[in-house]
DNA sequence: CATACGTGGAC
DNA sequence: TGTCCAAGTAT
């Protein structure tokens, strides 16, 4: 029975399988480089991104070699910034621990940062032929509704289990082939919503569709309560120049640079004196715009922008720039939904 | 082990 | 409009 599914998910991926820059590359640093990219996030979303890199990068050399800053501005707008610091450093580590050439083996390749179990197995797998199963949201779908597990899939227990059905199913002969194989599988046709069953080589062995509960499986138990935050940007703009701010190192955004923020916890709009004691300046607000929130697994943001003008020289903890260089800065989503639409539009 | 970390697309 | 969640990792 687990050769047969073995052999059916083979020959599925043969036939559907996409067609992507990274993929039968055999090249370990662009594989990696995939990976990192390639974690919470989808191929639409992530693959202009691997082709800026590869584009600027050809060598893990030179990535290691390039400042943190051009890194965070090509990963501008992609998210989750620690994976490109941690590209960075793992880039050093490879160019200094491990003589600038990548790692071999799982246990090695899990020391690079911002590489944990399943980019490893990943990693190994693919680029090196080492039989190790990956366990990620596809692989979870697709074991839990082929095996009918009914319990909830982010309890430590249940996980162990996929983790051994997957290491059971995973072909020792092509471990790469087959862990991609998993993967599409789950990317194209166990999708968490609609699965296409009606063309699915596997329907017949699915316990879930046998007990007809694909809609409910993978069952996760509770869902996070969201917090609601309220962003209130003040855009100083004067004879080209406007003012921003680092973020700390702690919350959103980490590093990234902003205009002057003032949050509040309840949604409402600033007026002019309330801005001017925040940030101990004379200005007037000449306009306010309330921009779309932003909505995080475990935070609602919401932005308000405000255009002003005035006295601001006095603003310390402040960096003024010229507006044309703004976008040479890592500027968080929200601010760039805002400057799609409004005055900074050179 | 629970929580934080971004963004965009689907329904 | 709200909710889910996608090729996860670090702390």
């Amino acid at each position: 029975m687990i050769n047969k599914i073995r052999g059916l998910l083979t020959q599925w991926y043969e036939l559907n399988k996409r067609t992507l820059p990274w993929r039968d590359s055999g090249d370990a640093y662009r594989i990696w480089l995939s990976e990192i990219i390639l974690q919470q996030t989808r191929v639409e979303q992530g693959t202009p991104y691997y082709l800026a890199f590869t584009n600027r990068f050809k060598t893990i050399t030179e990535l290691a070699d390039a400042s943190e800053d051009e890194i965070l501005k090509l990963w501008q707008g992609l998210g989750y910034y620690s994976r490109a610091r941690n590209l960075h450093a793992a880039a050093k580590q490879i160019k200094n621990e491990f003589g600038g050439k990548f790692p071999t083996s799982y246990e090695s390749i899990i020391q690079l940062k911002g590489v944990g179990p399943y980019t490893a197995a990943a990693i190994s797998s693919i680029a090196f032929n080492e039989a190790k199963a990956v366990v990620d949201g596809n692989v979870i779908r697709v074991i839990s509704r082929l095996f009918g597990i009914e319990e909830a899939v982010n309890n430590a227990q249940v996980q162990k289990q996929i983790q051994t059905l997957a290491d059971e199913l995973l072909d020792h002969a092509k471990p790469g082939m087959f862990n991609q194989a998993m993967m599409e599988f789950g990317a194209l046709y166990c999708t968490p919503k609609n699965p296409n069953c009606a063309e699915c080589v596997l329907s017949t062995f699915c316990i879930a569709k046998k007990n007809n509960l694909v809609a409910v499986v993978p069952f996760k138990e509770k869902k996070l309560k969201r917090r609601s935050r309220f962003f209130h940007f003040i855009v100083f703009e004067n004879e080209g120049k406007t003012f921003l701010q680092q973020r700390g190192e702690k919350d959103v955004w980490q590093g990234l640079f902003q205009f002057p923020l003032i949050e509040t916890e309840s949604d409402f709009e600033l007026d002019s004196d309330m801005i001017n004691q925040n940030l101990n300046a004379e200005i007037q607000v000449n306009k306010a715009v309330k921009v779309k929130k932003h909505v995080l697994s475990h935070q609602d943001l919401w932005g308000r922008f405000y255009h002003v003008s005035g006295e601001m020289q006095n603003v310390s903890n402040y960096k003024l720039v010229s507006i044309n260089e703004l976008h040479t800065f890592a500027l968080p989503r929200l601010i760039d939904r805002y400057l799609e639409t409004e005055p900074f539009n050179a």
